[in-house]
Order: C-alpha cells, then sequence, then structure tokens
DNA sequence: TCCTTTCTGTTGAGTGTTCAACTGTTGAGG
DNA sequence: CCTCAACAGTTGAACACTCAACAGAAAGGA
C-alpha cells in the first residue's frame, strides 16, 4: 500500500496558490459574514437563502431546490428555514404537484429585511473585493472561478436543472 | 436614513464575478472536506492544525500562534486541540517563557497521521483545482488572490508578524 | 510593593451543521 | 391494481463553532 509511484505532491508554485485561494475565501466569507451579522443581525447563511427566494418566480422554491441553489444538505435547510419562518421572514406552504414537496416562500417582512440589508453587503463586497482589482482583474478572476467550478461536481450554474414539464 | 445617495450596488459583471468566487471556493472546500473524511478519517480542519504543527520549529506552536495561522478564534483552537489530543496526535506542553501560554506539539502518531493523508490529499487539489488550469493560471489566481489578501485584514501571510524579540 | 491593565487561554452555554434513521409519496414494473 | 424501489423532507442526537464570562500571569506605573 506504501507504492507511492504516482503520487505528486504540490509543487511549491501549486502550493502558495492553493494557500493563497483558501485563504482569501476563507477571510472574504468570515469579512462579510461578520459585516452581516453586525449590519442586519442576520445569522450566516440567512442573507443567501432569502437572496435565492428573492429571485425566484413566486418568491417560492421548493426545499430541495434551495437546497442545491445554496449548496446545502436538505437537513441544514430544514433547520435555516425552520429559523427564518420563526424570525417572520419565510412562510411555508404545500406544494400543489407534490404532496412530498414543500415550498418556502419569503415574506414581505422578509423580503424588507432583504432590502435593508443589501445595499451595505454590496458595499462590503467592493470595498474587501472589487476596489482592490481591476475591470480586468475581475474579469480574470470570474473566468478562472467558472473554469473551476466546470470541472467540479455540482459546479454548473444553479439554473441548469430540470426542463420545464 | 433611506439617504442611498453613495449606494453602489453590484453591477451584472461583479455579481457573477462574486457568485462564481464563492461557488467555486465553497465547492472545492466541501468537496476536500469530504475527501478527507472519507480518505482518512479526519475531522473537518484537523488536517489543517496537523499542516501547521509539522511545519513550525520543534512541531510545536503556542496556541494563540496557530489559531492567527489557522484563522480561527483562540476558542475553536483550544477546543479542536482538545479533541486532537484524545485522538493521541497532539500533546499539550507547558510554554517556557510564558507561564500563561501552552504548547501544541504534534506527536509522531499526528505526523504518521499527516504522511499517510497528505498524499491523497494533494491529489484531490490537484484533480479539483489544479488539473482544469493552465499554468498561466493557475499563476494568475495566485496573483488575484494575493492581491485581494493584501486589502484585507488579517491578510499578510502567516510568518509576517512580530519582529523577533 | 501594590494596584491596575492587558494578555493568554479556558469554560460552558447557546447556536448551527451533520449524520443516520425515519415517515409519507411517487412512479415504474408486473 | 399491487408491490416496491426511489424520492422529498423531517427528526433528534452527536458534533463543531461562537460568544461572553472567567482565571491566572505578565507588564507597567505610582
Amino acid at each position: 500500500m506504501e507504492t507511492v509511484t504516482t503520487a505528486r505532491r504540490l509543487t511549491d508554485e501549486e502550493q502558495k496558490t492553493w494557500r493563497a485561494f483558501a485563504r482569501a475565501a476563507r477571510l472574504l466569507f468570515a469579512q462579510l459574514e461578520r459585516d452581516l451579522s453586525r449590519d442586519a443581525g442576520m445569522a450566516p447563511g440567512a442573507y443567501e437563502i432569502l437572496v435565492i427566494l428573492a429571485e425566484a418566480p413566486r418568491r417560492a422554491m421548493r426545499m430541495s431546490e434551495l437546497a442545491d441553489a445554496t449548496l446545502s444538505s436538505p437537513s441544514r435547510i430544514t433547520h435555516a428555514v425552520e429559523r427564518l419562518v420563526e424570525l417572520g421572514w419565510v412562510e411555508r406552504a404545500t406544494c400543489p404537484s407534490d404532496r412530498r414537496g414543500w415550498l418556502a416562500v419569503l415574506t414581505d417582512g422578509g423580503h424588507a429585511a432583504l432590502v435593508a440589508a443589501a445595499p451595505r453587503h454590496a458595499e462590503h463586497i467592493r470595498a474587501h473585493l472589487f476596489d482592490g482589482l481591476t475591470d480586468d482583474d475581475a474579469a480574470e478572476l470570474r473566468r478562472l472561478c467558472e473554469t473551476i467550478l466546470a470541472r467540479l461536481p455540482g459546479g454548473s450554474s444553479p439554473q441548469g436543472g430540470c426542463p420545464a414539464p
């Protein structure tokens, strides 16, 4: 079992690239979560769910779609939506076409909370990410991230799902 | 309070760039954590701590240094090291120069676990990240991430700390 | 020396996520 | 129809992280 014939360690360059990527992403996420918590009192992950619901057709989405869109497990979505329901930001509705399913629906209050939080959040993303990059840098970053996504399981863009019935 | 005079929403381009970056990073981290859990039975975050200890001078590091290096809170490090101690991968030692401090020391067993896990982990990073990028892409990715890091609080590289006394 | 402030790290409660087991529903095959 | 595998979602316990409160040690005066 110790045949390491094909074991390719990372080169120094790769090592540094990987660590810079991991560190930048984690610091950026942590900073934005702190900002959201401080400015809007939002628990981690809540903002993302609200955004996705706000962009959905009738501000409604099935639990499983929501799980896919937020890259999280069904269980996490169940618990997270439960907390949002308690805040009055989301309601639940039965799914008309499938009695197994449930819809999470953004309430007016939830929409208001999102609208209130969005401008500062955008400012923070600018301040921490885009203000340090030229337009060409940002375009290049997008290209690289989409290249990475293309090879990752589950990396296709959210709307690349089932064809309409 | 609704004076939105300076509120700059993200452009569509920025929106897509940010989402691609966030999605790529989160998918990549999640995938690598799953790989580590499956291949080496390691809890999330354990690998990182072992690597940092292995690279430290006498395989030892103070709790606060470890917290800084792993971008985590003192509390998290206390709990995480406690778990590693229970696994026999880390030992604790008193700090000779400061009686408040504690050292976390990588054991031989911990080093062996790291060495056993490292090749596959490297393969996974290659498979999920570098195999889809050209050398120029990787260099560009590194440059962009280091640019982002430079503007982020705490973004300086780990060894950029206090001058030796 | 004594007092105060700051630093280092721990503790435990509260919160969020994961994992495996579970309920009820659907849809395909016989 | 009936059966049964796959699906959609929930549940609760185990686990991990966060946050505020805390204890001990160091550092800097008065």
